[in-house]
DNA sequence: GGGCTTGTTGCGACTCATTTGCAAAAAGCC
DNA sequence: GGCTTTTTGCAAATGAGTCGCAACAAGCCC
């Protein structure tokens, strides 16, 4: 076993979530929004996900618990989440997106296995990146909000 | 006009292609692929389309000399023409994959507007990103095979 | 606890990109 | 010109995501 260097660090899966379902409830519930049963069953799944999961996967995984959940509603509560947030958006060119939780501390990107479809994180030194930004806003005329940064390739068990 | 840095250049909307369509249609032919009007009219499209393109922009296109074209065919030669190496896919996370010939000796990325959803083509000094994935290598096991990354900002039209 | 307000949800129908099976058309070769 | 095999068109299906509207239910006040 490798040990990480320090500009680029594996986010091991059983990390310590920093903001865990009770507490991103508590927020929503501060600022004013209601806590349904469906909306405190889908953050639970988001936060229980070990990978960015798909709407079609959280309904499946909701429905578990309340069979009645209709897809509409799995679709405007990520919309919600996202407006809040709470959930970012990423995209492994599969014909559809994937949810996981924001954590505002740490951006970081992701491995796909084109294989499995196994998804993995991993921290990129965000310095780079950000004097990348800074030279294309200035030859560019284009000012970045963010970016997309995934890596394809094979995993340990499919190499 | 600010000129491009040695590391980061504009790739000019008028860059003489290296790679023209009847180069392209010769080396099908030669590979023993037959070249039909369609695959002919889709492969000038992609040469003359100033950013990637999408398989419904690209149906409109050809349609305009062949009325009668069918949307399956584009779906079908795209996939042909990917999986001959002449073009690559890319993700503008709007609900659909777009389309650009493949330049084997140069590998580019691009700057999308969030707003009016124009795309520029940047060149990244793949140095850093190679030496990157040497280090994902190592420390993931896992075997990087491609990359996306993209900016999302506004361009100067629209800042 | 009962009722009220309004944020949420379910439903059904719809849009739109992309896919599939099959039979007809047409390239390239003799 | 005729034959073989690749391409193509058509029609229908799949699947993600969206929309309008009426019914439902959180949270709040009494």
């Amino acid at each position: 076993m490798k040990t990480p260097s320090k500009t680029l660090t594996v986010l091991p899966d059983d990390a310590p979530e920093n903001s865990s379902a009770e507490q991103l409830i508590e927020a929503l519930r501060t600022k004013g929004f209601r806590i349904t049963k469906i909306r405190q069953a889908m953050i639970e799944a988001l936060v229980a996900a070990s990978q960015p999961v798909s709407a079609p996967q959280l309904l499946e995984q909701v429905a578990y618990k309340h069979p009645s959940v209709n897809k509409t509603t799995i679709y405007r509560e990520l919309d919600f989440l996202a407006n809040n947030n709470i959930l970012s958006e990423i995209d492994i060119l599969d014909g559809m997106k994937r949810y996981e939780l924001l954590h505002p501390d740490h951006h970081h990107h992701h491995l796909v296995c084109t294989s499995c479809k196994d998804i993995q994180c991993v921290e990129v030194p965000h310095h780079d990146l950000h004097i990348l930004e800074g030279k294309i806003q200035q030859t560019h005329n284009f000012s970045v909000q963010s970016h997309v940064l995934e890596f394809f390739g094979l995993c340990r068990k499919c190499s």
